[in-house]
DNA sequence: TACCTGTATGAATCCGAAA
DNA sequence: GTTTCGGATTCATACAGGT
């Protein structure tokens, strides 16, 4: 039988031995509540820890409206000292904790990731897989001065080079197209209804993770019944995900404004019937392939003139991707638009280059590479 | 005049105090031929360092005892400690090498990426970016224990955080049908022709990275002329891709089989055309244009009343250039954000002016102007 | 209803040339 | 070196309101 019961809070860290503050959420520091834990009680522990962004000044979009940033007291580290002797104290007390074939799961940016990842190493932790968890609408990068930040990193270890961690490899495989499941997920951030918002309509937790990514942990890593522990609960993705899916949880947070909307969010949660527990598939749509990978990948050579199919109007290729047609330059799309006077066009069908004796529209080189990456991924 | 000839070999690392080892391939230690490279001369590193954890060659203790093979977790530790001092100590000699608004890029998988991750930023470099690639066609995992492992995580990072680093955005967005480059690239892993066989067949390297994934790197983050060392040159895949896009490479290796390979392999390399290598340029670097000067050249009469896009706000232009709206007076940039309550605001495109019965911003006529200049210097 | 348009917003280490 | 200030910069969604 499982118990899955709504969360209570729980004041005081005091239990038996034998018994888990299951299904609750532990309020206060987390280090202190789980070395009041039983050595090897728990099976499976995700910890989204502070991710120490180091942020200079305020950030505004092109519109001039203002970034919402990650402002909280809760990430301000003096140091990466600092920020390391954190991340050592509560992944030792995690790692106390968990059963010998445990296993944890952390997630992080490029800013606290790999110390994240070196710290579990320099524990005894033993790495099992790096996710990449791309995100489908990610925030853009407003100042063109990098690459869009579009994924997060997710590293999934065991406790020990000995474990024998849970892998659900079957049902990950059935889920996905009969393909094995890779390292690189796909999944929206975490908007709309699903995002906790207050009274005044304003997110609950800056950081909110989508309950897609927790399905999918926690449906490849535990089994029914399986207890697991979340030391930075915040408003309780992993509690609500836990319980859909007939897990047991152990939250702790500190902040009660987190609190309160994960006890309320996790008591609405009617958990799955058992049978009826499937991964959702995300469908994967065609890959996009931009102009620039042909050239990348050698199918345009730079230097080559194209020209539209009746020859009227012709431009090269640059080694970036551009086009240039006299004094005009610009994407396959763009250069397309301004010959012919137009808005807009696709430069995909428009431009053509020479094979052989005769023109083909660009469209049939990206049908070659969509072709190809189907034949490898099969 | 860019020179891009073939490579050559030097086994001596003596070299004047002004003269970088362009185009050659440097034979023996990294971290001794890089210490003997004038300090701040190098524009990018790429680093494909070796991932191993079981100690090479050259991963002694400093008392030159050789470390006994790994099973317990105290040996891990040892080892991890011999990996990280090796990762530092050829990322400092890197990093002196660099100049100023050098940046390097590190490519690894989960086995040593964090331990390298934690070993830049202790030393000073500051992360711009990690970057997935991921891979179109992996290596299954066979056994069924883990995620299949489809990617590989690429850290882009500055000198320091002052570091002003190379990056082609515009290019990259064009590419890109126009929209920003991701941070997850996909790419096939490097197969067929493009992989270097033997006499027998066989792989001449074990891990030989695709040129489309160094063609991105270079393309994005150097410009043509640049001087690219790549320490751990292996079949010279850094090397060949440098050539082809006119930039310079240093590389260095150790292994006879990997130096021949890649002698072989770029001497047949032919550099794209020069007019093909030139990127689009971003509108940051085209000339300044002042406002006065359409008052000047006659293109807006003072008096003329402007107003944004929506007829909101207006304002009158003056004699000297400036603008002003009520009691608000100043450039049009200034006024343009004082009017909106904005810290920013840019006036080229958010102050109209009534061309017959519409409004046209005044970026038009700026346009105009640029348009002129290029006719003048052509 | 269906469609269209405008607005809001998300873990962000987000400018650079000229003076 | 520092300071000033011109002016460049965004993608995928969700939702509200109007046609």
């Amino acid at each position: 039988m499982l118990r899955t019961g709504s969360a209570a809070r729980k004041r005081a860290p005091g239990l038996e031995e034998s018994h888990l503050p299951i299904d609750t959420i532990l309020v206060g520091d987390s280090i202190a509540h789980m070395n009041a834990l039983p050595e090897a009680s728990v099976d499976l522990i995700f910890a989204d820890p502070p991710y120490n962004l180091q942020l200079e000044e305020g950030l505004t979009r092109p519109d001039q409206s203002k970034v919402d940033a990650v402002d909280d007291e809760w990430d301000k580290f003096e140091s990466f000292a600092h920020y390391d002797a954190f991340t050592r104290a509560w992944m030792a007390a995690a790692r106390r904790i968990l059963k010998p074939n445990g296993a944890i799961w952390v997630i992080g940016s490029y800013h606290n990731i790999f110390r994240v990842g070196a710290a579990l190493q320099d524990l005894g932790f033993w790495m099992l897989n790096d996710v990449v968890w791309r995100k489908a609408n990610p925030m853009p990068n407003f100042r063109g001065t990098r690459f869009t930040n579009a994924h997060e990193t997710l590293i999934w270890a065991s406790r020990s080079q000995k474990s024998r961690p849970t892998f659900n490899y079957e049902a990950l495989k059935l889920s996905n197209d009969d393909t094995q499941m890779r390292s690189d997920w796909l999944f929206p951030i975490c908007t709309g209804s699903e995002r906790l918002k207050d009274a005044n309509d304003e997110k609950v937790h800056p950081t909110q993770k989508p309950e897609a990514l927790l399905y999918r942990v926690l449906m490849a890593t535990t089994k029914p019944g399986d207890v697991v522990l979340d030391p930075f609960f915040g408003t309780g993705t992993t509690g609500a995900v836990a319980k859909k899916l007939g897990r047991h949880f152990i939250g702790i947070e500190r902040e009660n404004a987190y609190i309160n909307a994960a006890l309320k969010r996790i008591a609405a949660i009617k958990p799955h019937d058992l049978n009826a527990i499937e991964t959702t598939v995300p469908k994967r749509s065609a890959p996009r392939i931009p102009f620039g990978s042909l050239i990348e990948q050698g199918l345009i050579a730079p230097g080559t003139k194209l020209f539209d199919a009746a020859r009227r109007y012709s431009a090269v290729v640059r080694v970036d991707g551009s086009l240039v047609s006299d004094d005009k330059s610009g994407s396959i799309h763009r250069v397309g638009a301004l010959v012919q006077g137009f808005e807009a066009c696709n430069g995909w069908t428009f431009w053509h280059y020479e094979d052989g004796s005769k023109l083909a529209p660009l469209d049939t080189l990206r049908e070659r590479i969509r072709a190809s990456l189907d034949k490898l991924s099969a």
